[in-house]
DNA sequence: GATGAATGAGCTTTCATTCAT
DNA sequence: TATGAATGAAAGCTCATTCAT
């Protein structure tokens, strides 16, 4: 598992901004890089990336100002700490799917999938935010979306190994969708009728999938 | 069809905030409304509510900031005139779809659905990013939002009267967002994989309309 | 004489950052900019532009912080402009004294000369502070440098015609410094030390320009 | 030979903050300040004092702040320290110029002040940096500056003992600056240009002592 | 003693909004 | 009315300096 901090080879960030200011040598430069990141994600994830300011960040992380520009040297490299710490938590995920997907049933693994998203988004919910944020997306968010993408379809193909490829990559953006979906229903609705329509919602994905899939 | 001014009795909006600073009495003033909402259409649309400027706005619109201000009081209120504008054509193109909808099959349906969304989308791309946009929404932003739902749920209550209601309730808002998914395609991919997603976005839709609607 | 804003045609400077905001449209605008003007050459000369803050320039002006960015996108954009506005003056003595060159004597060449920068850096004492500021030069300010040894070499020119011009091209540059000097002198030294010194360094240029332009 | 740090009876430096934190006691100390110090030669050299950061002093020389701060007070006491050690290779060279003064031609004097301070300036450019830096100057660097012209002084003195007191003590602050200027050339010219200057500007210094200190 | 972390005043810059001509 | 100018709160960020391990 990786940490917040981009490793040296990683060529998917850019290489002079999402570097940290100084990654944390001691154990209390550990904890704060820890708080300064959750109160980074309460933060962006209540007001997106734009309105939330450094200054709140640090404030709710009981730091001072200087302390996260000792770890962070932009807001951006905030952002892109923690998206690369919280994909982490969503290869994991996914990669216990992928291992489950050649034993599920097509309808179980749609379920699956959808429990996959709905489940990680909800435990970090600054994650769409960040990775959805408006204007012409970073690099690193771009490689990050195409990773996703990349692991849906592996996922698909473990599942359905015989499929055709092309369509099987036709099909990983639309249930990757379907899944980011899942999570903005739970904005526009409450209690039960949220629930109905996430039932529905996973209709349509199981659907699409066993039609897709099973079919000879 | 509505101005991009709020009528009078109209609730959803601040009272205070989104009235114009002063309505265009004059077809001059009308031009200068349009030049300026349109203007802020394409910056919107470029960098998100957030990051776009007022002043960026007016000279987009060879207006100057005192010109844009005489019309909008805020730049809240330069969304919501826009979207105000936008929901018309909206409007306009899913109440063409309303009255179809009874002698459509219920493929020709999903199609109709994804083709209105995905065209009204393209035409419009900054009424994405401003119904979206993040953070809580505000009061506007939510009504519009609402209706939308509402007027989908409308559409397949026309095609298929005698379906569950509950149920046409419950599957209004996964056709939205299926709708919304097919615009963020064409973020992610393009050309020939922009295209093939699409078309699976539209198989999904479509099977599940079908699943749901034509069961007897 | 041009203004303190750079021409459109003017590629001596940093085209995106040496320009303002915007240029004064207004007769406030040009007042405002003028007085800032003033309150920067007085704070850059006191203490450096790098000890300079763009607060205390607005204060010294009596203005808001906004109004200074209106007008000057940055604090190196204030201090181009006042080289700008400050290298027209010297522009008009040097060419005065170009006209007069050819019928001095040496001798009262070398003291107009002298007195030539005496004066104007007398005048403008935040003209060294910037153009010699520490670090690599800007473009502008190495492009303002190159233009006041060419014009010194024209001096020379026009005074002796006849001499050599390779030798005027490289005494331009040792001129150049030893007004310089003069000027450096004012530093170290007060009333009658510093009255004595410059006449010995008038004496030493003096010296030098007839050993060299009057030879036969 | 003084070392960097002031000797108890100096009184020409600000007592409190001018000392070390602590002078180093081992030889491990001693090479952890030289290091220091030309670490600090380099940045500041580059970039002037103000641009320096102690950070990248620090790093420069592959220490921690905190051991910069262990020998150094504040970032002026660097600037101190560094003037302090590079003054002792200047006192050096003009002693050594001062012994041999009395036997030198006027002109191999010229040639020979010319080439101590270049020399020695193009060994440490960042003296030049640090003694003239913008905004008035501290009291030790007046004091350095004041010292350097008594020295030049006391050599003109020592190679021409009949000569008039008065005059030697304004010609002193006039060859000061020349040699100044031989320095600062090299920032404006390259090459042959430079090298073409350089003679002239000899040719000056050298015109001007024959001239004051021959003359009967 | 050496080092990384912590601090916060203060800097440059932006921008929505209001004024004045 | 149209437009440039004025304003200042607030943002991102820096860096000399001090602390704590």
């Amino acid at each position: 598992m990786s940490s917040a901090f981009p490793v040296p080879g990683d060529s998917s960030s850019t290489v002079d901004d999402a570097a940290p200011a100084r990654a944390p040598r001691r154990a209390r430069g550990q904890l704060r890089v820890e708080a300064l990141l959750s109160a980074a994600a309460e933060v962006f994830a209540g007001k997106g990336f734009d309105a939330a300011t450094m200054t709140e960040i640090a404030a709710q992380s009981q730091s001072s100002i200087g302390s996260l520009y000792q770890f962070f040297r932009t807001k951006e490299a905030v952002a892109d700490a923690l998206i690369r710490q919280q994909v982490d938590a969503l290869w994991s995920r996914m990669d216990g799917l992928a291992e489950r997907a050649p034993v599920l049933s097509t309808a179980e693994l749609g379920h699956a999938l959808a429990g996959c998203f709905v489940g990680f988004r909800a435990d970090h919910p600054s994650f769409a935010t960040l990775v959805e944020r408006p204007g012409p997306p970073s690099p690193f968010v771009a490689s990050v979306r195409r990773k996703v993408r990349e692991r849906v379809e592996a996922i698909l193909v473990r599942h359905a190994p015989a499929a055709d490829r092309k369509m099987l990559h036709a099909m990983a953006p639309v249930v990757q969708h379907a899944m980011k979906s899942a999570v903005q229903l739970r904005g526009d609705l409450e209690g039960a009728e949220f629930k109905a329509a996430l039932r529905e919602l996973d209709a349509m994905l199981v659907g699409y999938l066993t039609a897709r899939l099973s079919a000879r």
